[in-house]
DNA sequence: CCGCTATGATTGATCGGCTT
DNA sequence: TAAGCCGATCAATCATAGCG
């Protein structure tokens, strides 16, 4: 039983944490993109050149990032959202919409 | 940690084995497109029963036997493409439904597509053409 | 050195849109 | 009109990284 198991460890799950400023730059977007955090194929090239890391890696950070985001809501993740506050207050050319909720999101 | 309850012991159990590697060629086309706004989603699920020869887990998630898997990898490397009579044929043998398989093809395909885009894994038999 | 959490990747299945 | 495919996403899970 569980032979098998994994014969080698493949090359796919050997991640590697993205860098510090990688994240940074996508939080920046997907917190900035609240409402709409779906980034689009340009975009996500975009992303990838600035984080160095391939397009499919940012639609997996967005996508994981999109679910838990939602497991959370009312979490560190409000706190998170300030990230974002802050950073747009600064520059952001996006448009900022309609936020999740105004206050505690009621379930 | 077994999350999902294969058996303990003796049981199929299986992780996600090394059950990949493949190639292929073309190419398609990628567009942007507008779509859904928000997150935010609700997948109605609606499951129930059904304890029959399916494995399928708390979700609707069915757990591919490694045998299955082995099959279809196989008539992928075939045939990319599956005939609905091929189809049949090959969800009667390996007891999955029609959808299934050709839901696998489609996911395959497009896995196929993933890796030959970035990762440099191609070669692929089948270029006849030019 | 160990246990637990954070996080990247994989994948069966779903959704909308377009084609046949 | 129905069925299949594509492209994107979801949702659950795996396996490892990283921190205390």
């Amino acid at each position: 039983v569980m032979i098998l198991r994994s014969r080698f460890l493949d090359a796919r799950r050997k991640r590697r944490n993205f860098s510090k400023q990688a994240s940074e730059i996508l939080n920046e977007y997907f917190y900035s993109h609240l409402s709409n955090p779906y980034p689009s194929e340009e975009a996500k090239e975009e992303l990838a050149r600035k984080c160095g890391i391939t397009v499919s890696q940012v639609s997996n950070w967005f996508g994981n990032k999109r679910i838990r985001y939602k497991k959370n809501i009312g979490k560190a993740q409000e706190e998170a959202n300030l990230y974002a506050a802050k950073k747009a207050a600064g520059a952001s050319p996006y448009s900022m919409a309609g936020p999740p909720s105004g206050t505690t999101t009621p379930m | 940690v077994g999350g999902n309850g294969s058996a303990g012991i003796g049981g199929v159990l299986a992780v996600q084995n090394s059950l990949m590697m493949a190639n292929n060629a073309t190419a398609g086309s990628a567009h942007p497109s507008g779509m859904g706004v928000g997150l935010g989603n609700g997948s109605g699920s609606g499951l129930s029963s059904c304890s029959l020869s399916s494995n399928t887990n708390n979700s609707g998630r069915t757990n591919f036997t490694n045998k299955q898997l082995t099959e279809l990898e196989k008539e992928f490397h075939f045939n990319r493409y599956l005939t609905r009579a091929r189809r049949i044929e090959i969800a009667n043998t390996l007891q999955l439904n029609e959808t299934q398989v050709k839901i696998w093809f489609q996911n395959r395909r497009m896995k196929q597509k993933k890796r030959v885009k970035e990762g440099l894994i191609p070669a692929d038999i089948l270029t006849q053409h030019s």
